[in-house]
RNA sequence: GGAGCGGUAGUUCAGUUUGGUUAGAACGCCGGCCUGUCACGCCGGAGGUCGCGGGUUCGACCCCCGUCCGCUCCGCCA
């Protein structure tokens, strides 16, 4: 099992030093160095390690900092007894010398390793218990017990500066909007339940019985009717909810960055938010992102990369070779390409050879998740060799010619593993497309990288398999056909103005020029089966104000915790947040969710049912 | 809603294949020794509801059924 923690990833973080103002102290110990070497210094922190040699104590004091070593020698009598008898995660305040260490007692492993601290006094404030798990330790903790004793989880290095990142992330994503002429505004966290998206959290009135309140997925609809009140550049930081099943990358209580503006067309947003990405890299990572950041369609996103939000780190693409395997004897593969609903297509994987049929059967079982219901692939051993060259259990089904087409199409080398999927397009798309991922990190494709990129020309709408038609971003995007008529008469022909901001495989962020004109309003409304009457009643509001001067607008909303995780190297957003939740959205420390007395919820008239 | 993996000492794990004496290791903890360590070292010691419930069996950490919890993924998440 993958433990949680990933440690693999060193992020340097561009802090700033900043002088303690607790007046129990002089200096962080992670400060320490050699530039105040033989000045005196008081250090309050927790006691992260203890080496005690008999005659002598170490004591590695640990601070959010960072960690520095203080050494006590007997002839401080004071402090030497009570070093003698300190353990981990006592909490002491130690006054004493920065001294150079000699030349053959340098750490170079540590931050502060060319220095220790002399101690001439050591005084303890406040004792620690054993504990339930160990700070100092180079073992990994199961999630659930990081969880339950989160305060102290997040006192190990790793975390303690995952937290800190996300300050310093939230503070220039702060500093960049507000120097660009945004208003921070705040919106309610009590508002109320729409019909579409994602379950509610809801919350009962007590004033009105039977009411709810819900928690807000979004305030998308109020930083709209801000651009209708003349804010024309918004800001937010903003806590979101959604009560849907978790994953990694994914919590009921989420934070965005939300942002709206006012007479701006779609590339002139898209530009000033690469820029604030740019600037939020480079000021935090040192990490120069460039410009512009790559733009694709959709469509080309799910050809090359069966993915609406590429990785474009791993250098494999899927190919399309419906002409190419049409004329085969393999029924399947020929039977797909003649399906305009289907696709047939490839993937080259260089130096792939080398894979284990074991393995081989494991990615079999792995796209079968997508749907896939088999993954065929041939092994190109020596293109000189033509047929003889090749090992593959379809190779059978193709002629000398037809396989020699085949691998030209996708450019085929020595050493190659090429895998193909044959199904509806969604499947193949999908299944290819996550295959890739997993091929490239198994690999070992990535490396470290950033590859930013927007994913634009969304379809406005999709169909499910009953015929009647969804949105793809939401329903208050605006669709490139503006004639509500003709978006009427054929749904399915227009994009959508949407933007998706998507980097190393991750969605950042996602957006959209809105709708502002009440007509086209009704009419998206009317394709995805919401009638006058109900849209009235669940967006009234927000139509009327369509009414009464409303400014073209659009914005888009970021996931502030993702663009944290990221930057972390962070593989799952809880280790980017201090108080997470569990995947079934509960919380060992505190027990939430928990029950609650009888007299409270007579007090919001609800009474529970009986399973 | 579904699939996979996991749950054994304070912590991380081994032991389960093929049921059989007293359930082991490392770290941590307790006691002792140690003046240059930095995952300090050495000697000794304590510590277990094998997630929970039921079943099979002479006998269950181990096999079977159910259940709870955690993680990953599919569905879901505009």
């Amino acid at each position: 099992m993958k433990k949680a923690q990933s440690r693999s990833v060193v992020v340097i973080v561009h802090v700033k030093k900043i002088k303690p103002r607790n007046n129990m102290r002089t200096h962080y110990c992670g400060n320490v160095d050699e530039k105040i070497t033989n000045e005196q210094v008081a250090l309050c922190g927790w006691v992260h390690k203890v080496r005690n040699l008999g005659g002598l104590v170490f004591i590695d004091l640990r601070d959010r900092a960072g960690i520095v070593q203080v050494v006590v020698d007997p002839e401080q009598a004071e402090a030497f007894t009570v070093a003698e008898k300190l353990h981990n995660e006592y909490v002491i305040k130690i006054t004493g010398q920065v001294i150079a260490r000699p030349d053959n007692m340098i750490n170079p492993d540590m931050a502060t390793g060319k220095i220790e601290v002399l101690a001439s006094d050591v005084e303890l404030l406040s004792r620690a218990k054993p504990l339930p798990l160990q700070v100092s330790d180079y073992q990994e903790v199961s999630e659930e017990h990081r969880l339950k004793y989160r305060y102290i989880d997040l006192r190990r290095p790793e975390m303690n500066k995952n937290i800190q990142l996300r300050h310093y992330v939230a503070q220039e994503l702060r500093s960049y909007l507000n120097e660009n002429g945004f208003l921070e505004i705040e919106t309610p966290m009590l508002t109320r339940s729409t019909p579409e998206g994602a379950r509610d959290y809801l919350v009962p009135s007590r004033n009105y019985k039977g009411s709810f309140y819900a928690l807000p997925q979004s305030p998308q609809q109020f930083k709209q009717l801000l651009m209708m009140s003349g804010f024309d550049r918004y800001y937010q930081i903003v806590r979101c909810f959604r009560d849907e099943d978790l994953r990694a990358d994914r919590q009921p209580e989420f934070t965005q960055l939300d942002i709206e503006t006012s007479f701006l067309d779609e590339k002139t947003i898209q530009d000033l938010m690469e820029e604030m990405m740019r600037s939020l890299f480079r000021k935090t990572l040192q990490v120069e992102l460039p410009k512009p950041f790559p733009r694709i369609s959709y469509q080309e996103a799910m050809q090359r990369y069966g993915s609406d939000r590429p990785d474009l780190r791993i250098p494999l693409e899927l190919i399309d070779v419906a002409d190419e395997v049409v004329n085969s004897e393999f029924r399947l593969f020929a039977e797909k390409a003649k399906d305009d609903k289907a696709r047939v297509a490839a993937m080259r994987v260089p130096n792939g050879v080398k894979l284990s049929r074991k393995e081989i059967d494991n990615y079999t079982v792995f796209v079968a998740k997508y749907g896939a219901k088999g993954l065929a692939w041939i092994k190109v051993l020596d293109l000189d060799q033509g047929m003889a060259g090749i090992k593959s259990p379809i190779a059978k089904f193709f002629n000398s010619n037809q396989m020699e087409v085949l691998l030209a199409k996708v450019k085929a080398e020595n050493e190659d593993i090429i895998f193909f999927v044959a199904d509806d397009f969604k499947i193949v798309s999908e299944s290819l497309g996550a295959l890739r991922c997993k091929i490239g990190e198994d690999l070992g494709l990535i490396g470290e990288k950033w590859a930013p990129l927007w994913v634009v020309d969304f379809p406005m709408f999709y169909q499910l398999s009953d015929g009647s038609w969804t949105f793809h971003h939401h329903p208050f995007t605006s669709p490139t056909e503006l004639d509500p008529q003709k978006l009427l008469a054929d749904p399915g022909a227009s994009l959508s103005k949407g933007y998706d901001m998507v980097m190393n495989g991750s969605e950042l962020g996602g957006g959209s020029v809105r709708i502002h004109d009440p007509e086209l309003q009704f009419a998206v409304f009317q394709v995805l089966g919401i009638d006058a009457e109900e849209a009235k009643r669940e967006f009234g509001h927000l139509l009327e104000a369509l009414n009464y001067g409303c400014p073209p607008h659009a914005g888009i909303a970021f996931g502030l915790d993702r663009i944290v995780m990221i930057m972390a190297g962070a593989t799952s957003i809880r280790d980017v947040i201090a108080f997470p939740k569990t995947t079934s959205a509960s919380c060992p420390l505190t027990s939430a969710p928990a029950t609650v007395a009888t007299a409270q919820l007579q007090e919001l008239g609800i009474k529970l049912v009986e399973e």
